[in-house]
DNA sequence: TACACTAATAACCACTTGGTCATTAAGTAT
DNA sequence: ATACTTAATGACCAAGTGGTTATTAGTGTA
């Protein structure tokens, strides 16, 4: 109701000058898959009527139907078209680095934050998260494309800093999960919690730093000399 | 229809011992309650029918909204149902712990797991995340009782460390996401991606062993003598 | 046994919504 | 201009669902 209503609303108020049957075919889908994007990370896959997606995309819910053959489809389109490939990018960058693993880290967590955290695109894992239950053939494919190769490509870094002799031994199964975990909770938090805007947001760079700081030196006041030292632990 | 012959199915191949109308009314909210946190968690609020949460009940979708006004005031009440004092009740039982702070942190993160993390009611946090943008109400309550209290018990935790001279100085506000992220991280793998059973799951124990690990040490080779020491970084 | 009270039911309704299709009209070649 | 192709529309439909209510039937009481 609201949502027809919008939509007249609109389309009335501006008739005059309003051009109807625009052709353009190849904009599209493309125009659909971001409309959906927003919509679907705002509200959830269920929870977004299709006619909304279509209307946000300046177009009829027929016309939506003539570019993706059902909702579902149109679900995966959009997870597979804003799932490209920074992570095999960020793989091959990786490759070329110069300096030490512990700077080459931080790096690398600064660059997802700028590439996919930052980005609309983040807004994927919040979605594929969410809704994995119901879709096992995306969380499949999201599996395959971003997790695996992210893992991979953290586990580099990790794999080099310990050869180098900077890191310690780990255990690398685990130890990914580190630096994965505080990245995916930032984005969950900014798609969930942090959209209610209910106390003092997280700063993004302040975050990344903080992490990164603790995972390459740890909070124990016996470390290296970059802290505070202090009296004994028990 | 696949529903509603289930539960035709089963009624009826068992109706000549069936006994209908039998009346509990203590007993229906919680039985609804618990129904509905299963399906939920397992399929989301939108995706999950209320004639599905009652049939998992034994009771007809009439008695479900008997005892609860519509679905939405159902999925709040499981949400607060199960999201006791856990922390507030961790929060005290921090008050009296004898000995160092490390092992005061690895204890509340075990606790954590065993208490909540292992248990159905870490799906609420994965509903929460999911539907936050749906339910502003939910995610207000749920921040108020989980997450403000939850960051207050890490902080109280991380402080003593500090006062005692055990951790090096930290940004509070930053550094508690440390501890709660990879924990968050761990429930929302639990029940989104690792649900579909994609590879090697992830061994709680082994996980928070390891994150509270780096977390306390770092992963630089030079701290104490945890680790394998090595050669020096850039 | 008869009666009241109410827990529980199942048929039912109103409305939403994904998806279809006959119709319209924008581009284009002749 | 005319005819033809096809992008785009919007009215329409069938299925599904949240929620209601008249009816049924346990349970306690006299």
């Amino acid at each position: 109701m609201s949502i027809k209503a919008l939509i007249c609303n609109t389309v009335c108020s501006t008739d005059t000058a309003r051009i109807k049957h625009v052709r353009r075919k190849e904009a599209r889908p493309g125009e659909l898959l971001e409309a959906a994007l927003d919509l679907f990370v705002a509200k959830g896959f269920a929870a977004t009527r299709a006619e909304e997606v279509a209307a946000k995309a300046g177009v009829s819910k027929g016309t939506l139907f003539l570019y993706f053959k059902s909702k579902e489809e149109l679900f995966e389109a959009v997870v597979r078209e804003n799932m490209g490939n920074q992570i095999s990018q960020g793989l091959a960058e990786m490759d070329s680095f110069q300096g030490s693993t512990t700077d080459m880290l931080k790096f690398a967590m600064f660059a997802w934050w700028e590439r996919v955290g930052n980005t609309k695109a983040s807004g994927i894992s919040k979605l594929v998260m969410s809704e994995a239950s119901n879709f096992p053939a995306l969380a499949n494919f999201y599996h395959e494309t971003v997790v695996k190769p992210g893992r991979q490509l953290i586990r580099a870094i990790l794999q080099r800093g310990v050869d180098r002799g900077e890191f310690r031994t780990l255990n690398m199964d685990y130890a990914v999960y580190s630096v994965i975990a505080p990245l995916i909770f930032l984005t969950m938090w900014k798609h969930s919690l942090a959209a209610c805007s209910l106390d003092a947001p997280i700063d993004p760079e302040t975050y990344i730093n903080s992490q990164a700081d603790i995972i390459v030196h740890g909070i124990l006041a016996v470390s290296d000399g970059s802290a505070t030292p202090a009296a004994s632990a028990a």
